[in-house]
DNA sequence: TTTATTTGACCCAT
DNA sequence: ATGGGTCAAATAAA
């Protein structure tokens, strides 16, 4: 991309950014006396806001080699957040894009290698919690490691139901040298163990280790049982080939094309899950609270999804909760059920495909 | 007794 | 040879 198309881009994503900020507060102004169709049209625009800027950035960074230095110094337009939350950390959100994009030309050149991607967790320390809560899985540590040059030790975590439901995702958790505050978060793979079935025994035994241990590091946010529900009451996806083929799952995959804001958990939620190829290479973005209980924020990119090497998942589970487990990300059912190794043979990202 | 964590050993890529 | 990631025995917790 030249610069005056840079330019105009990251112009485009900051009015969008800017628009979608002012929607979210138009709600929260709303929402004390709200009818459910101002909540509604509210969700659609921030859900439109939100996949116009998705959009844009995959298209615009995937199909160049690298966005041309963004932000770095001092604010570009990619500043924005992509959350629809309002999450601070802007810089940091768009490092990890970065990082985002760096993973996905990675994970096209080398097919080996599992997706990953990083969130950057920033705890609040005056609440006596010391780790980033849970994000709604349930880990296992398996090991811990010092890393050269760095302040803190590393911690691997596996899915505690790797072996029951075949469950291969993992993640390392770093705190931050700069700032011991923040967790850096990264995950391997993504998961397809039975959400449904694991969550109600997370929560709990995380926040106990965390307040034993203060040197203890874990995830980032809660998922609470009513907003998994109802993400799984309006989840509508393409369930055709899907036990067979997800290795080589075609463009099509599921998406939360609304976002349903639950009041009591400070958070919003997908309602409705289906998109075809004519979005495909938007992902679904962090809809993520600042505003949990333990005031955690979170920085969150996208999220690769790979279920290349996961095939023989959850023999016995239904067809719906199959389909859960393939579209839930660690952060709750975001992100892509789409191998990023095929995104080079099965799909294109040049800009010119994808604005006609 | 079962399940999770700790931690040194081991393996592998560089 | 070194560093990072995982394993697995020992230990702790439930």
């Amino acid at each position: 991309m030249d610069c005056a198309t840079n330019w105009e881009y990251k112009t485009l994503i900051n009015e969008l950014t800017q628009g979608m900020e002012q929607a979210k507060q138009l709600r929260v102004h709303l929402s004390s006396s709200s009818s459910e169709a101002q909540e509604f049209l509210l969700q659609r625009i921030l859900s439109s806001y939100e996949k116009a800027l998705l959009i844009l950035k995959w298209s615009g960074s995937v199909g160049q080699p690298q966005p041309t230095a963004p932000a770095s110094a001092g604010g570009g337009a990619l500043e924005s957040s992509l959350s629809v939350d309002g999450s601070p950390r802007s810089e940091e959100l768009n490092k990890n894009f970065r990082d985002q994009q760096q993973e996905l030309i990675n994970a096209s050149k080398k097919r080996k290698t599992l997706p990953t991607w990083t969130e950057q967790v920033k705890v609040s320390s005056d609440n006596g919690l010391e780790g980033p809560s849970d994000d709604g899985y349930s880990w296992r540590k398996y090991g811990q490691k010092h890393i050269l040059g760095a302040k803190y030790p590393r911690s691997y975590y596996r899915c505690t139901y790797r072996h029951i439901q075949n469950c291969w995702v993992t993640k390392q958790v770093q705190r931050s040298d700069e700032d011991p505050t923040i967790f850096e978060i990264t995950y391997r793979g993504a998961h397809t163990c039975n959400l449904a079935a694991n969550n109600n025994s997370v929560a709990s035994p995380e926040k106990k280790e965390l307040k034993q241990k203060n040197n203890q590091n874990n995830n980032q946010m809660q998922q609470p049982n009513e907003m998994l529900m109802n993400f799984r009451a309006n989840l509508r996806v393409n369930t055709t080939d899907d036990s067979e083929n997800k290795d080589k799952i075609s463009p099509s995959f599921s998406f939360p094309s609304t976002l349903t804001y639950i009041e009591g958990e400070n958070q919003y939620f997908p309602t409705s899950t289906y998109i075809d190829e004519d979005l495909l290479g938007t992902y679904s973005p962090p809809f993520i609270s600042p505003a949990t209980s333990e005031s955690n924020y979170f920085s969150v990119s996208c999220h690769m999804n790979s279920l290349g090497g996961a095939h023989n998942l959850q023999q016995s589970e239904s067809d719906l909760t199959d389909l859960i487990s393939a579209t839930n990300s660690p952060i709750g059912g975001l992100d892509f059920s789409i191998d990023p190794t095929e995104l080079d043979a099965n799909f294109n990202f040049s800009r010119s495909g994808f604005f006609k």
